[in-house]
RNA sequence: GCCAAAAUAGCUCAGCGGUAGAGCAACGCACUCGUAAUGCGUAGGUCGUGGGUUCAAUUCCCACUUUUGGCUCCA
């Protein structure tokens, strides 16, 4: 499920998730005496069930267990607990297979506790509530049918898992599912179709993104943004191939770790040519194109360089998980005593921009060495170090992902809430052992000798796709006016001042505002309505008096309205809100 | 890739063994209008693709493609 919590886990809400599966784990057997069950807990909003069953269940099913559900919730059935010998539950579950190997995996310091609500005893640590008498029965809706690996793996069995929302009161319910729909309603790609931003096109391939002229606009507007601030930091742009020769895939590393991510190769004149998945190894390339002196680092490369992976065909999501996207993607290529320096300054420059976009609930994430990774000990350590040193000196808060960096190194991520409550990834900055070794990098220090420099990858909004995406769910729709397609939209009243109009859209363009009148012969209600409906912040509508007065009648996209200002003072206006960024 | 559901006009959806229907959008005509839909008319679909069953398939069955919700993965 992808949802907004509504309201904080307390304890007792949690117990009645968990004894909601349990009720309905004990409905689904009764109505398959043979389903094996695996396990049921409480999430976020709910809970689920995974079964084992002799035949697959349709959207109807739902219904009877949720009748059967109602009848055992009402017979007031108690949850008792016992606690048994590791004996006593294997052959209680002895036909359970996945509950016998629950019970092996149970430490052996640890207790073995039963729970049982009428004819239903479950393998389980509890707690739940004392009968299913304080189980609301209009208070539960089970959501639907998936399917999940038992234990998560791929190799396992594919069990059958039932979704369900439990709340203590039917109010709260209603209320969960109205939020469901608010998040169905800024559904980002159900609103790039409404206002005809971009589209995707299942006969010329999954996963792939056409920017219609209305979200080029938007995206044009980030972009300039993103220019125009990395020069302001430090970073010079640079353009790269989108394809390369194996040789470059090889000595990356990419075709030994990431072949699976990758396009499969095109063979021209007996190479293997592969479509880039990553920009990093192009980077290189021109860093190696010559000699560096310490004294020419750190450089810091920045490219909007569009790449294109292997994503498995489930998991392709409109515009937050696609096969080609553009990554804001740089490289910081420096001498090991600058590292510290730069990761802040990197670390500042990213919560500059999401904030600039509006995100101020921001999140680190930072993660440590894993297992099997390259690199010596003492480069992840003080790597890890100017990374979480960086996110205390900035006072952002933290979460340790302990071992879960990526081989090649130490990472902090960044994670920016929306106005839904949803935390979403952006920021990435990443620590590279690795390729500066495979490419044999190097500077030449102080003392004259060839040194390894160290070199970070970082993308600020991830991939322009992606933060889209996020952003236009965030807004739902309703962009700043410094990132709306169109900003203003001159509505005359009647054909009678369309002269006007159109004067006014030829002002408002040299100011360079995104400015448009509308001459269709609609009545002036439905151009309203329309230019409402396409979200546009500013609709300036002109008559008799107006233009008179060389004046404009303001209706914002809030419903509010302002008749009668002054040009100038309307141009200002607009100007000054583009500027700052603001709402309106 | 796996489990489940789905694919009908540009969009939202109805229909369901006898080759299709609505609203909005589009187009045409009339209306010339002061803050969320003026009226009337016209046109638009080999019902995702390919097989099969049948006298007959958009409808039933199978495969494929894609989408959706999950699992897994992740910018």
């Amino acid at each position: 499920m992808r949802g907004a919590k509504i309201m904080s886990q307390d304890d007792a809400l949690h117990a009645v998730r968990h004894s909601m599966s349990h009720v309905m784990a004990e409905a689904v057997l009764e109505m398959f005496p043979d389903a094996q069950i695996a396990i049921g807990p409480a999430i976020d909003n709910g809970f689920y069930y995974d079964f084992d069953l002799p035949r697959q269940l349709k959207t109807e099913d739902l219904e009877e267990i949720t009748r059967r559900m109602q009848d055992i919730i009402k017979d007031d059935k108690p949850f008792e607990r016992s606690v048994v010998a590791r004996k006593e539950a294997e052959e209680q579950f002895a036909d359970q297979k996945y509950k016998l190997e629950l019970i092996k995996a149970i430490p052996e310091d640890q207790e073995v506790s039963l729970y049982k609500q009428g004819g239903f005893t479950d393998l389980c640590k509890g707690p739940h509530v004392a009968s299913t008498k304080q189980l609301n029965p209009q208070a539960f809706k089970l959501l639907s049918i998936a399917g999940a690996y038992w234990r998560g793996k791929e190799t396992n069995p594919m069990l059958t898992r039932i979704y369900g929302t439990a709340w203590e009161h039917p109010k709260q319910l209603r209320q969960y599912l109205k939020q469901l729909e608010d998040i169905e309603k800024r559904d980002h790609r159900k609103l790039g179709k409404e206002l005809d931003l971009f589209s995707l096109h299942e006969e010329a391939g999954a996963g792939l993104v056409y920017w219609h002229p209305k979200g080029a606009r938007i995206r044009q507007a980030i972009e300039d943004f993103w220019r125009k601030e990395h020069y302001r930091n430090g970073y010079e742009m640079v353009y790269t191939p989108h394809v390369g020769k194996s040789w470059l895939w090889e000595t990356s590393g990419h075709l030994d770790f990431y072949k699976e991510g990758m396009y499969p190769p095109m063979e021209m004149d007996k190479a293997h040519y592969f479509v880039k998945p990553m920009n990093c190894p192009f980077h290189i390339m021109i860093y190696n194109n010559g000699m560096h002196s310490y004294r020419d680092l750190p450089v810091r490369w920045a490219e909007l360089g569009t790449v294109y992976r292997y994503e498995k065909a489930g998991a392709l999501h409109g515009l937050l998980r696609v096969r080609g996207f553009t990554q804001d993607d740089a490289h910081i290529i420096c001498t090991p005593d600058q590292m510290e320096d730069e990761i802040l300054e990197v670390l500042r420059f990213s919560l500059y921009m999401l904030r600039s976009f509006g995100f101020q609930d921001i999140k680190a994430y930072l993660s440590t060495r894993p297992e099997d990774s390259v690199g010596e000990q003492h480069q992840w350590e003080s790597a890890t170090e100017s990374l979480r040193k960086a996110i205390d000196r900035e006072g952002l808060a933290y979460e340790l992902d302990e071992g879960g960096g990526a081989f090649y190194g130490p990472k902090i991520d960044l994670k920016i809430k929306d106005a839904l409550g949803r935390e979403w990834q952006l920021s990435t900055i990443q620590f590279d052992f690795n390729e500066p070794q495979r490419f044999n990098m190097e500077f030449v220090d102080k003392d004259g000798k060839e040194k390894r420099p160290f070199m970070v990858h970082r993308a600020l909004l991830g991939s322009i796709e992606r933060f889209f995406g996020v952003l236009l769910e965030h807004y739902a729709g309703a962009f700043p006016p410094w990132l709306a397609y169109e900003q203003i939209r001159i509505i005359p009243v009647a054909a009678p001042f369309e002269d006007y109009a159109k004067k006014l859209q030829q002002l408002f363009r040299e100011q360079d505002f995104r400015a448009s009148a509308d001459l269709s012969d609609d009545r002036m209600n439905a151009k309203i309505r329309k230019a409402q409906k396409e979200k546009i912040p500013y609709m300036v509508i002109v008559g008799e008096r107006e233009e008179q007065d060389q004046a404009v009648s303001v209706r914002y996209r809030s419903g509010k309205q302002e008749n009668g200002i002054p040009l100038e003072d309307f141009v200002q206006m607009v100007a000054s809100r583009v500027s700052e960024k603001t709402q309106l």
